[in-house]
DNA sequence: ACAAAAGTGTTGAGAGTACACCCATGC
DNA sequence: GCATGGGTGTACTCTCAACACTTTTGT
């Protein structure tokens, strides 16, 4: 039995990328400019290429949006009602990439009249089904942050241990004790020295990178 | 622009079922009736249909291999790598069900010349990219064990607790303490008492039932 | 009485939590 | 010398891990 004889929906890749910017935690969306939800905020996607890996789509979305590569990115969960589209059966797997908010161009892409960073406690409403998406990337950050190293991806590769506890406090919107939270990561044996800040109207900090994948699994607090 | 005017994958749905049976835990696959890879060892999947969502599909594969309804279910990783299918392009969205390996009759569905519950310590050469689906979804299948209730998925509604051990201990492949498995549960306050065992043997055991939901995040070990 | 599995407490070690002060630098 | 953030130690609590014997039932 060969492949036509089914029905084919179409498959998209959606990018929910996130990032600390003013000491807030921030979405990207982009305004779109092409039916449906013309003029609709909604997550950066598009159609997968025939010959393009998932994966791949993904980037691509990104690097359009961001001019970022190399970031980390993540599939988070494949979204497939019947009805999430309303030009037909549209199946959308959805990424989640954490980005270091600093550097970054936007650029708006063919789709997009307007790109922008919104904070997460203050969203638009959002074309499809974009917001059940974001509602569960954002659980899915939450979880991975206590369980993993991903958050130093929010970070340039070499950072301070207070940046980095700034936005752990930031994501999970509480504050966390100094020593406490210096001695648990150094007892984990992730960081590697880097030397010094430069520069800094005070005392400058020690730098670190760390020495393990963001994927491993450590318990951060 | 329509949805027509980008080429379209084709989209199925696999189904890792996973089960204990004989003190050890196993996998159901059913061997291939039809090209490609005929009277290969396979994971039980097919094609989404138009109007219908993809856990729908799951539960319909699910439901044809092995006749269960209401079990526990949940979508895994969507696999997407361009050659993964030798017919062309096809994503696949992989599930993971859990079941009660008692009371289960296997059938054979049309697609299927064979149907067989595999330990996963022993498993055949599989079919596309089978086994990375597999390798995946044992990990996943660890790691929840540790952090959720889906193991009690595995046991009937009513339950002892060395019952639930033991399935603990045959997932993870080592021992636990008795005393200390027992007492973590109880101060977890997840079980309900059924009141006791008949007709066994020996000393009746306690029965409980799960007050919680299987995807509650507890820490269990 | 014996076989088979159920059920039960204590102790020691290590991790987590709460808490306050001095230090290095630039201006 | 002062403002700014950087860096440090201790005591208490709680959880986790190790460990062995008695109880209940059926035969």
């Amino acid at each position: 039995m060969g492949l036509r004889d089914y029905e084919q929906p179409s498959v998209t890749t959606d990018i929910v990328i996130f990032s600390i910017i003013d000491d807030d935690l921030k979405v990207l969306l982009i305004k779109r400019g092409v039916e449906p939800f013309k003029d609709q905020w909604a997550l950066p996607g598009g159609f997968v290429r025939m010959g393009e890996a998932l994966e791949d789509s993904a980037r691509r979305e990104l690097s359009e949006e961001t001019g970022l590569e190399n970031v980390y990115l993540e599939q988070l969960y494949t979204f497939g009602d019947v009805k999430r589209d309303p030009r037909g059966r549209v199946i959308t797997i959805a990424y989640m990439a954490l980005v270091d908010g600093k550097n970054i161009k936007l650029k708006a892409s063919t789709d997009a009249k307007e790109v922008k960073w919104f904070s997460v406690k203050n969203l638009p409403k959002l074309a499809f089904d974009h917001e059940k998406i974001l509602s569960y990337s954002l659980k899915r950050l939450r979880w991975k942050f206590e369980y993993t190293c991903v958050g130093f991806s929010l970070l340039p590769k070499k950072f301070t241990i207070s940046s980095l506890q700034k936005i752990y406090e930031i994501v999970h919107n509480k504050e966390f004790d100094k020593r406490n939270f210096r001695k648990k990561l150094f007892s984990l044996g992730i960081l590697k020295e880097e030397g010094m800040e430069e520069d800094v109207g005070y005392r400058p900090a020690k730098l670190y990178s760390l020495k393990c994948s963001p994927d491993k699994v450590v318990e951060i607090i």
